[in-house]
DNA sequence: GGCTAAGCGAGACGGTACGTCGAGTCTTTGT
DNA sequence: ACAAAGACTCGACGTACCGTCTCGCTTAGCC
């Protein structure tokens, strides 16, 4: 149980440096961001910082994460419609952040355990959510006889966004059109009653 | 044309260095690993190493990629059959370096910009000519009467399989019966006329 | 005026390094002494080093010259005897330090204008003060008639000790004598209305 | 025995490779200096000056002394004249090099077993066969009744053009007039009977 | 209304890695 | 075998950042 004794945290604080986190990754880029910066620019000591984030890559994930959030998917009445809404949400998500930066948090989610948990935890589990409601309206609405692996239907959609624009930097006008393409692509599979549970073989390395 | 004087560089260097680079990310992680463990490692000066690398990403990024070699796709007589070997290639690349290299590598890549034309150059276009030559096979067999949207195949394909190792960090023993999924579903949504040019439009951000 | 906001320097790390610096000077020498070594000792960072100093030589300067006093010359109630004191004092100070740190803090001195600037001010005003404290003396004596060129009777007085020491590479134990032997050779010298200002001439080089 | 079989070494290098030091050390100053610089300026690999120099050091040393010549002292008729002439002849010597040039060399000397051995047989020795020289002149003309303590002498004369020079860092236009003056002032020393042989005492550190 | 504990900006601290540079050695191709 | 050119190993340099700690100070909350 915390005492709640001596000054209370200056809760504004919170959001200050998330906003001096965003404006000097804007400027600066990920690589060159350095806590000092983020500091002179709040205007804050850095020790506020650190008593709030352990780790500058937690911080910046924090402060990028902070109010990302994956609107409820909107029922168009079609499983492809749905699917679409969802997968442009996700597109806007991937493609908000300043250059570089999402790969560059990805890279730290994987040196730190505890943020592969909150990534997981929030992000993707955000995602899987919205699919599993929009699968489930289908099914409702007896467009599919049962729901398919949602890790494989994430991959189908989540995926090529991904890649569109961090692996193979392909155009962002284009996205639009890419997310609908998938939608297409994932409703025919599914309603033809592909992405049964993948069966776990041997895979090297 | 640079003239033949002096001694010229040791070009085993190359290999004895690439070597060192993966050991040592193999042992202590992308994160950990510090030019004078490789230097160390290679029994080599680090002058050595910066007279060959600029910096220490590129650095990693050639010794990662240095021998990746895409396989030709074998022809096996059928458009999903070509796809999903393909895939799986791809995926074996992906899955192959240790753990957090690739999300670390991807990062580097968006930092320097002649980082991104080498993978553009080098890895994307060999998977890209990896299809080309896959669908042009089916082209030729009768089984496409036109070229898709090579862009949006490529991210069909690869970007569910980075998805699934990088972002929803789901098992890897599942991947091959991923592969043969994608592939599937990608080569009904051929056959059925998908993959046309996508229409820019406008995206946010 | 400078603001005193932020944390202090540790006045106390001034102390550590000095003796760090000598520590290792004594125990490594000159030409083998390196920052990274002196702040190991220290148990320091470099930064701190590198905050109070700004190179290795000037560490170096600092801390060799750190508390090196030229104590207040007792009056003997003669000239000679006062000379050979503040001779022996010198004599002292230049024998102190490990071998070969004299003549190489000596060339660092040449190499950067505001060491020599240092020395000039500190270690040579230091003396010359004693020298005219000991000459004043003796004029109120009535030994001396006029004030000598001070600069002239510095060098006959530092110079041969120096020599002895840095350039003959003559044995230690007769500096006691050599002192003495100084002071009644200057003092007769002195006595004789000898060292007037030294007129200019053309010199080469 | 060396054998003399091969190509024979380019003596002429050795002048150039002299000459190239003493540019660079006149441009650059001693610390500046590196041997990729003297190797280049005087067109010259870097192997030619190690084959001919183990060290730096030695190289510039040896560069430096070349051709130093302490001339023969001329016989004047007067125990005073002729220490002023060796006098002026050390000090022109120790004048000619560049700034800072002399106390480098000294550190050097003071690192450098081997180079002390150098130094002390070549340039200090020639010094003290010039004093002997003169001295013993003296005593056939009868100025003198027996030869002084030769290390006392020496110091007296070289010590405080030393000090002139590079310690108290006065005008060399007084040289000069340094120089008759130390020649009158150690002259009547020595015709006082002074500078016995110095009686070894304790002397601390 | 004072006491006290924790907050605050500023900036120094111990560490660790970076990329550069120089010394002295070695390896080419030529002569 | 020596020469020029330049790559090699080694190791120190001075810089930059991280995450922590210490100043002097402000600011709630509880007596």
């Amino acid at each position: 149980m915390t005492r709640s004794v001596g000054r209370p945290r200056d809760s504004a604080l919170n959001q200050t440096i998330a906003d001096a986190v965003r404006e000097v990754l804007a400027e600066k880029g990920y690589a060159q961001l350095t806590v000092d910066a983020v500091a002179r620019r709040a205007g804050v000591g850095k020790a506020a910082i650190y008593r709030r984030h352990t780790t500058k890559q937690r911080m910046i994930f924090a402060s990028v994460m902070h109010d990302l959030e994956l609107a409820p998917p909107p029922d168009t009445g079609s499983l492809v419609a749905d699917l679409a809404a969802v997968t442009l949400n996700i597109a806007e998500i991937l493609a908000g952040p300043p250059p570089g930066v999402v790969p560059a948090l990805l890279a730290d989610v994987h040196t730190d355990e505890s943020m592969a948990a909150a990534f997981s935890g929030s992000l993707v589990k955000a995602e899987r959510d919205c699919l599993i409601e929009v699968l489930e309206r289908a099914m409702a609405r007896g467009e599919l006889s049962r729901l398919p692996d949602l890790a494989t239907v994430h991959a189908m959609l989540l995926g090529p966004i991904f890649a569109w624009l961090f692996l193979l930097l392909e155009e962002r006008e284009r996205i639009p059109a890419l997310c609908e393409a998938l939608a297409e692509s994932t409703a025919r599979t599914l309603l033809a009653g592909g992405c049964d549970d993948l069966r776990p073989r041997d895979f090297p390395a």
